[in-house]
DNA sequence: ACATAGACTTAACGTTCTTTAACAGGTTCA
DNA sequence: TGAACCTGTTAAAGAACGTTAAGTCTATGT
């Protein structure tokens, strides 16, 4: 399956890179310019799929790229980072064509989130969530449902404890960085969050006790691994 | 099938050069004007569908101009657009009889969704409904009608009933925010409301139980989910 | 005008989710 | 070894949500 090209247009050097890792981790194919112009130049060279494009860029802000770029290409999905209160900019921005925006900060689920809500919306079809689940040990994990499932036994989990499970579940048997984790549901990876997904991973480690062979094994400094 | 047309009055430029553009591209035949007399001199003229009108507008405000124009045409369906905390003139809009108003800023969508709302009221007791209809599980439901389907046994939904499982339905199997479904039907994103929209919240569900698979997830803090 | 019914809001109370606090161990490295 | 930092666990506080019932308003018909 070829990966999803997406072009992403962002002058703060430090968010930019972040974006970037972690739409690669997800296997998105990104790549990272640093203000429109180049956006622009770049954007004629190559096709992508999908923009994410700062509001506010030196050269050449994010609107008037957007328009540069449905002229080019009228169907391409857009979306706008901007910083907060700023929503004139937000009504500018649906004029030039952005499919959906995103105020500054957000979390990476967020933006993961409406990436895929509006692929799939471009790619014409309707409903079919991705019903993702997994197996993990003899529990099975439903991910849309929330639901953890052991022996017909179901226990239906916050949202706070599905997200971090998936994301367990996503990088099970390799380890997934706290950092990673704090900035995907947490938006911040400050002191207290990191506290509150301790006592996350807590909850979690007494939902799957019941089956010896799965572990949330931490690695100290790093972050978790789920075993199974 | 002929445009709905719609007259916008709006001082600002910029963002009335923008709605109107947006109107349009939503294929809204739209008339804009920049000041009230102006406004009603058209209105005397051609006769338009829905009237978009800035409460704050130079020779002629928005309310009066309301007055004047529903005394052209009493039924025709009103929206107000006004800056926020002006909760005083809020009140008197509702009074010379708007239907409804957008405190700026708004986002597009919410627009876009009252105008669509309203038409829909306006035109029910009309012919001809675009008859959108969706499928919940094992449920039907008439958006045009209010009607929810099961079996042969139907319910007639109340107006918020109907526009808050609109909303759901477009955006089944994603976040549908609490912001933007309190924005968008009842206005104002305030604390009450919020309270308002959780009964309505628990109403459908109970509509909806007759069917397992269905079901209105709560995403904690964000909003809800319908899963189907 | 009055009564009635339906729609919507507000109130009240209970539950659940998330964060913060508090305390107890662990790990690393000088 | 001891200081600094990281992690584990439980409890409490605070905020969000669920539900039912009572109140308010509006429209409608007699």
């Amino acid at each position: 399956m070829k990966k999803i090209s997406i072009l992403l247009a962002e002058d703060d050097p430090n968010l930019g890179q972040l974006l970037k890792n972690y739409l690669i981790a997800r296997e998105y194919d990104t790549t990272l310019v640093t203000d429109g112009a180049q956006a622009l130049q770049v954007f004629r060279k190559d096709k992508y799929q999908l923009c994410l494009l700062d509001v506010m860029m030196p050269e050449l802000d994010g609107f008037t790229l957007a328009k540069e770029i449905r002229a080019l290409d009228p169907h391409i999905p857009v979306i706008f980072l901007t910083a907060k209160n700023l929503k004139e900019d937000v009504i500018e921005g649906f004029k030039s064509g952005a499919d959906d925006y995103l105020t500054k900060p957000f979390s990476m689920e967020e933006l993961l989130y409406r990436i895929e809500a509006i692929l799939r919306r471009a790619s014409g079809k309707q409903a079919d969530p991705p019903a993702t689940s997994y197996t993990i040990g003899k529990f099975t994990f439903d991910v849309t449902k929330q639901l953890l499932t052991y022996n017909d036994q179901s226990r239906k989990l916050t949202t706070k404890e599905s997200e971090l499970l998936e994301l367990l579940c996503r990088n099970r048997n390799e380890v997934l960085e706290r950092n990673f984790a704090l900035k995907s549901i947490w938006i911040d990876d400050n002191y207290f969050n990191a506290r509150s997904m301790d006592v996350y991973i807590t909850k979690l480690r007494k939902y799957l006790s019941r089956d010896e062979s799965v572990e949330i094994l931490n690695i100290h400094g790093k972050g978790y691994k789920l075993l199974c």
